[in-house]
DNA sequence: CTGAAAGCGCTAACAG
DNA sequence: CTGTTAGCGCTTTCAG
């Protein structure tokens, strides 16, 4: 019943005005203490909640963001939800989640999706949204021109389009040289996605032994394709690799999966860790802290990053201008895996 | 400048009345093939799309689902967030997350935000939204008055109130079972959740004991307070146990998490497993693939619930008569964790 | 098959 | 300080 009531309804009842109970449902200060007060008890009363959609229409907004992501079961991507949602609530606005896989058709059809929704703004969660080419990155262009867009761990140049990212190139490259200066000669890299943060991370890796006076070598650079939940997958990869007579000290990868995988392998082939091989993972997630020795990796203070990219959104949305671009830094966290 | 474009504007340079337009836009039989194309047209070559809000402003609707959860990164949890809102949105429904946390307060605030934002039903994932006292379940019933309500992984008799749900009592009746025929003795019980559906799963324990003949013993009933991310936490935990000089030969527990932290609790002590310790987790998650062995656990058919679930809220919205309660079986997976 | 017109419930000028 | 009124853009009778 409470809610079928109309600020009609309550304004007959409270013998105002419906432009007085609008008043006072939006807290404007120009009503009389008393016509509130007789207002608000009508509303106590009946239980009167204002219809959100008639709202939505009048003021073109439902104060609703779209929430973009790959996959909201991936164990970072469902933790940088989880902080924009609570940043966003504790900001009055509403989440809608859409979950676009990795197919790059799927990703437009979802923001699509989101705009005909009419979201205010759209996030972009993960770095799989933005890829190494202009043309597969014009959508994104494209929604820029209807909303702000906010890109996490993404890095794209353009007008309304804010990114907030970690220095991932910089970070992989510190921790392979921690890697190099410890000792290790031969650094397998394992990564899983060629996106622009992919690259990114593969040419610190790379930028770390050129500045080492190491060669590149392509079989020690080997993109793993298969589903973040396969670790099994993982371990024979590596174990493949490891059977074709490729040697390794050290592994850098780019997800704690990964370095799960490899540790996995390790043990397999009864390879001391980190005595024989050295195990550096990305993301520090809870992975890290499952195996023995459980597994150092980088930290990109994902739960700052949500914070920031929350705050310059509605800043923003408030018309205030907002820095384009927001750079943390990585931070590796040293565990059993290394012996540095 | 597209999505600016109303109904109007079409309708004039088409040359019908909104009315035809609309009629077009919702796929209305009544509308002669030529007239339709030509409306058709227009619309494509403006790139015209109706706008959400006063949609549903007319229909009540805006075909959107609340999907509430205590925390979004939670693995559990972010594999069923994920599988709902793919199933939703294949039938044209969009999801609003909304993370609660762990207090009373604050789910009841959350389930009013999604109320007010007038959605088409509310899922709650996870079996803390469910307590074992019937106060504590009233914004449950309340909100049902509203909108029909689905529940993941809890059970509550209430008129529009739809349950899915894995028989975790059984479950953990079976898997605390097997470990009784294997010959273990002293099994402790580790969980983390006094919700109806935690309070089930520790009865199914009871129950196993009980029918083998063993007598229950309270200090091999232990609940850990901690986060799901504390890993750590939960060995210490274990190890507090043990150091009281507490024995057990077998640890059921209610989540991976606690499983995996009682793995490396046996690794710290020198305590073999499976051969002086077997451990079953429960979820079936990524968790269980990390650490060597690898840990036997109960799979609760997550994706399949989702699937039923979201079939069944479908059905209900379109007033078809749903069953109350879908129960799945669990199904113990066995890994290197146990030795039957 | 098509058009006119009455809402849906709220916000925001504009008057008073 | 309060009331009147004109939209917001779409759906849906009801006539024709």
């Amino acid at each position: 019943m409470s809610n079928q009531m109309t600020i009609y309804d309550i304004s007959k009842k409270a013998g105002v005005s419906i432009a007085t109970v609008s008043r006072v449902l939006n807290g404007s200060t120009n009503v009389k203490p008393r016509t509130k007060k007789k207002v608000m008890d009508i509303i106590e009363q009946y239980g009167y909640k204002p219809n959100a959609f008639a709202r939505g229409l009048g003021l073109n907004s439902m104060k609703t963001i779209g929430i973009l992501c790959a996959d909201a079961s991936d164990l970072y991507l469902a933790k940088a939800i989880y902080y924009i949602e609570q940043n966003l609530r504790e900001n009055g606005y509403h989440s809608v989640l859409c979950c676009t896989g990795y197919e790059m058709a799927s990703r437009k059809d979802s923001l699509n999706l989101l705009l005909s929704q009419h979201v205010d703004s759209v996030v972009m969660v993960g770095s799989n949204f933005i890829m190494n080419n202009a043309e597969d990155n014009q959508y994104v262009k494209d929604a820029a021109a209807t909303v702000p867009i906010m890109l996490l761990n993404a890095d794209f140049d353009c007008s309304n389009v804010y990114c907030t990212l970690c220095d991932d190139y910089k970070a992989t490259q510190d921790a392979t040289e921690k890697m190099l200066d410890a000792g290790m000669q031969n650094i397998l890299y394992l990564y899983n996605s060629n996106s622009y943060s992919g690259l990114k991370k593969l040419a610190g890796y790379q930028n770390a032994l050129l500045t080492h006076d190491i060669p590149l070598k392509k079989e020690l650079q080997q993109c793993f394709k298969g589903s973040h939940e396969d670790i099994d997958g993982v371990k024979n990869f590596v174990d493949h690799i490891y059977k074709k007579g490729i040697r390794f000290d050290g592994i850098v990868t780019s997800d704690d999966f990964l370095a799960v995988g490899a540790m996995n392998f390790a043990r397999a082939n009864n390879i001391n860790v980190p005595g024989d091989l050295q195990i550096i993972g990305y993301n520090n997630s809870i992975l890290t802290l499952c195996s023995e020795p459980d597994i150092s990796s980088v930290d990109n203070r994902l739960e700052d990053m949500c914070i920031q990219l929350v705050k310059t959104l509605i800043g923003t949305l408030s018309q205030n201008e907002m820095p384009q671009k927001t750079i943390f830094s990585g931070e590796l966290i040293k565990r059993g895996s290394t012996s540095f």
